[in-house]
DNA sequence: TCCAAAAATTAGCCTGCGCTAACCTTAAAT
DNA sequence: ATTTAAGGTTAGCGCAGGCTAATTTTTGGA
């Protein structure tokens, strides 16, 4: 493990290749391209740091060089990716499920856990979890991306709608303060909720959850994915 | 997390400084003195690369220097000790009970996941599993060793005595065959046995369990603490 | 007491993986 | 068309933490 070696015990200050694996597969996933600045910012890094992974990865055959347009994960680097988000689900369900940890604390506490899970293990948590489609935010298990078509960003709905939150985004999940406002809001999936207004100009967009109204930034509501076509 | 790099998922091959510091506590606790060739063999490492990491180790605070008799761990390096090796116990407990991983596995599986648990978690799962004082193995919680109180080890048991074992020694856990075959045999905490013969020259012992008789060799059956005084 | 085995240490080397600083592209914006 | 900004890369550096080989202690017999 990666060690500050001092008396203190930090978050993991430095990124894995499991690390950059997942990221870069959400990235390809719902972005269709690898931007190695963004990856830097997400993984807290310089952005050389990044392009010397990349030639190790390159080198250990993680990542094709680049075929015009950035980067890709070859079959090997997409099947670990997966690897370790399947891993990574399936911890943040044990933790809610077993440990009843709160859903806005599962992604750290499963991020430095995933990595030690051996692949027995992997199957016996899928048995005692009941072989789950999506994690406990509702981003799909790699594999099940279907489950969430007809999902929409929030942004996307009309005013008056009616829907259903399915999905926080696995990128919001980078930020703790925003995981927790939501947890703190109620919103969460499964919860039912209604566009009251949108203000495009300061880009700001105002929600209704039983009887309060919260108000949020449009970065934040195009993290969030609702199903439509929820009849009155 | 220390990585190969390579797309394979071996087992952590550098131990880290909380490695080292578990075995260093046990070494401690059970023998009085750490001795550094003998830690190398345990944790896979050069000797050269244990009096290396002696070095940061005490600059860092987790070892003195050494007092005569080899180093010692410092507070804060026995505190830190304390803590992973309570995380590794409670993950083992977590894993044969929730995910019914049986106890020649749990050690590997929890070694790799110690690392990982937050305090917070580490709480969690105490609660969860009602506070334990031994692990799966027998093997006391740091400052719970008075529970060992009265196990002997089963070299010292006189034949025809009837005993329960109580404990199989974490050092036994770094050997996963010896581990495999004692759980095969049906030896772990909690099984009733009687001692039928010893061989002190060829250093063997049998015992019997049930119907059927097992030999062990002295090196294992050092191993093992059994409660004595079961009343026939 | 002296010698051989065991234990410990030092030196020199390697890789992984961070960092900053400086330097290229490319593409959009004046 | 030129400028600026964003993205990407290279060079040079640091530390953690392995390794072997070659010493230098210690220590426990004979």
């Amino acid at each position: 493990m990666p060690h500050t070696g001092k008396p203190e015990n930090q978050p993991r200050p430095t990124p894995t290749v499991e690390d950059y694996l997942m990221t870069m597969y959400v990235m390809e996933r719902d972005y269709g391209e690898i931007i190695a600045a963004r990856l830097a910012e997400m993984l807290n890094v310089a952005p050389a740091t990044v392009a010397m992974t990349f030639r190790r990865m390159e080198r250990d055959q993680w990542l094709t060089g680049k075929g015009r347009h950035g980067v890709h994960l070859t079959e090997t680097g997409r099947a670990a990716a997966s690897s370790v988000i399947r891993r990574h689900m399936l911890t943040e369900w044990l933790l809610v499920k077993v440990l009843k940890v709160p859903i806005h604390k599962t992604h750290d506490e499963a991020h430095n856990i995933e990595h030690a899970i051996s692949p027995e293990l992997e199957e016996r948590m899928r048995e005692s979890l009941g072989d789950p489609q999506v994690c406990p935010h509702g981003n799909p298990f790699p594999g099940a991306e279907e489950v969430t078509r007809g999902w929409v960003p929030l942004t996307e709905v009309p005013v008056g709608e009616k829907v259903v939150v399915r999905r926080i985004h696995e990128f919001a999940e980078n930020s703790p303060e925003l995981l927790t406002f939501l947890v703190e809001q109620g919103i969460l999936p499964g919860s039912q909720t209604e566009v009251i207004e949108t203000l495009p100009f300061n880009q700001t967009l105002t929600i209704r959850l039983g009887e309060k109204q919260v108000t949020l930034g449009y970065p934040a509501a195009r993290f969030l994915f609702v199903e439509r076509a929820v009849s009155a």
